[in-house]
DNA sequence: ACAAAGTGCAACCTTTTTATTGCATATATT
DNA sequence: AATATATGCAATAAAAAGGTTGCACTTTGT
């Protein structure tokens, strides 16, 4: 990964923190169908009020991890394709640098016993 | 990614949740070379005290991503190799099972045209 | 028209988080 | 021994996060 992309990196800070909550994550797996779910009906069962879901949900929204729309009376939000797939993208370029810098270290202490 | 395993992916929150924050990812990212770092040099040229830096890898430190190790009068950090494999591996399912529900979406629309 | 369902907005409160300052302590260095 | 390094701990303080309550508004269904 190029300085200037662990630099981009920067910009997935927000996209950790918003899944960096148990609730969030569960209406993040409550969206993983892909289909558009209305804030009731997400929050159907959870131990909050409408309103605390109805936040947790911008938060996802402004870290573009979901995307919301206004249908009838009902707003539906719904899993952003693009964005997991630019937070995937990063997710596997950290990955494959640690996988590379675990590789430098097996090297240098087989060079250096 | 079986029910008991999503369930466990609540664990998984505190790792995000530590990844979600601008100042710890360029920690993470000083210490992607695998070797320890005393507190002061990993907060080197930093806008943060000192003990805002310890405090940072303190968090890191609760959430298993890094362990610091005391040497003499410094207390260096490193990542934890093993920490970073189970969340690699978690974020891998999470990843297969939202490119699993966009290939169902993708065959629902082919089907339903 | 009326009642029920689904939201939105704003005010407020509590708990955490993020950072700072000040002072004490342990280790190296010369 | 004396000094410079590298930390640790505690007390605050300001800001953000997570939740609640109350009330108004729009859309549906009967």
């Amino acid at each position: 990964m190029s300085p200037a992309e662990m630099q981009a990196g920067g910009e997935v800070a927000p996209v950790f923190a918003a899944l960096g909550d148990p609730t969030r994550l569960e209406l993040v797996a409550r969206l993983a169908d892909r289909q558009a779910h209305s804030i009731t009906s997400l929050g159907d069962g959870l131990p909050l009020t409408r309103q605390a879901v109805r936040k947790h949900l911008g938060v996802l929204e402004d870290a573009g991890i979901v995307a919301g729309e206004r249908s009838g009376r009902e707003h539906r939000f719904r899993v952003r394709q693009d964005s997991l797939a630019r937070a995937q993208h990063y997710l596997k370029r950290v990955a494959a640098q640690w996988d590379d810098a675990a590789l430098r270290l097996e090297a240098f202490i087989e060079e250096n016993p």
